[in-house]
DNA sequence: ATTTTAGTAGTCAAGTTTGAATACTGGAGC
DNA sequence: GCTCCAGTATTCAAACTTGACTACTAAAAT
């Protein structure tokens, strides 16, 4: 399930019909590099592919007052659906970076839902946790495999930081922070 | 820099002559998936690329007394120097997945040699985190960026967790622990 | 006796990532 | 006026990953 497809839908989908490299600089401006990387070249890939897919459709080549001219892609219906499962799916997800985005992208989901789905993510943890300590005993020899040990012990910590960090995400969320997309449908007068 | 490319010269250099089952294998008792995934088509692709670069040769189609006929890999010369490349670079990269598998490989590499290489690690993983500091004054509005001081957390406690551990590592390591290539070149008698 | 299941060993097409290259514009310096 | 540089916008080949599939053997189940 590549990353760069759900931030496409994303960002898409947050900032309307958008090219290429408005992409790049809106995760740029998301600081996105810090927890994985998007090259030019995967954004591109997934605008081609999503629309092979029926998932985008191009809406024109504007030319703009500098430089080259570009595609513009907007969503389409089957592409929100997609968007949409995708981000549930991501919420699930063991890899930190897909989770992160995830996270970035919850306010496009019903914030029940994203409770939900967050509170799954730290059961999940919580079990993938129980596991790795009952694998511990397995491997106090240090033969056959290399100092498995030690690693199971960083990859413990990490795991930890991440279910400590999503059950306070949690507690923010149930206090009223964050928006989300079904709350104050009427904004004006 | 792919991850499968290293794993599969590692275990190489370790086991010697291997054919691709024997790597899946011996990966997963590594309890590899813990930090990363590894495909059998991954690891498939590795051994042939790296055959056509000449990193690797063939060492006959040996048939076992069970299941297909298996094809045996070995190292060569440049397919070592190689090996060695990527394990120096692994030691330094910003990736968990990559670090671990760089301290799983470090028994290839001198005791000094990885001391030095981890405690470069530790001053990036400082370099990084102040870097992160810095950032997260431009965030304290949420407005543009959906939720980036909430990640940046997330993401700066998991390197805190890194650099902890690599300096636990370090501490181990200069105080004996572990066995390493340079060690003990005369076991018998 | 025969079907099922589990383990061994590997291939392949389709999708994805990477790094380098291209092409065009506007402005800074000479 | 001309060259060089930085920013805009995209393409492409080569390498890599993924998931599903093939094929063969041995032992367990029916």
């Amino acid at each position: 399930m590549s990353i760069v497809r759900l931030l496409v839908l994303g960002v898409l989908e947050l900032k309307g019909p958008s090219h290429g490299y408005a992409l790049q600089r809106e995760l740029q401006a998301w600081n996105i590099e810090a927890w994985t990387k998007v090259k030019p070249g995967s954004i591109y890939h997934a605008l081609k592919q999503l629309t092979k897919e029926n998932k985008l459709s191009e809406v024109g080549t504007e030319s703009s007052t500098e430089g080259p001219g570009r595609t513009l892609y907007q969503l389409t219906e089957s592409g929100l659906t997609e968007f949409k499962q995708l981000l549930e799916q991501s919420f699930l997800s063991t890899e930190q970076a897909e989770l992160a985005v995830a996270v970035a992208l919850m306010q496009c989901l019903p914030r029940s839902r994203v409770l939900e789905l967050l509170q799954a993510q730290v059961q999940q943890l919580q079990a993938y946790q129980a596991g790795l300590n009952q694998l511990q005993p397995d491997f106090t020899e240090r033969d056959s495999a290399p100092h498995t040990p030690d690693l199971l012990a960083l990859w413990g910590s990490h795991l930890q930081v991440s279910q400590n960090w999503t059950e306070q995400l949690i507690t923010r969320i149930q206090t009223g922070e964050y928006c989300f997309v079904d709350e104050r449908p009427k904004t004006s007068t």
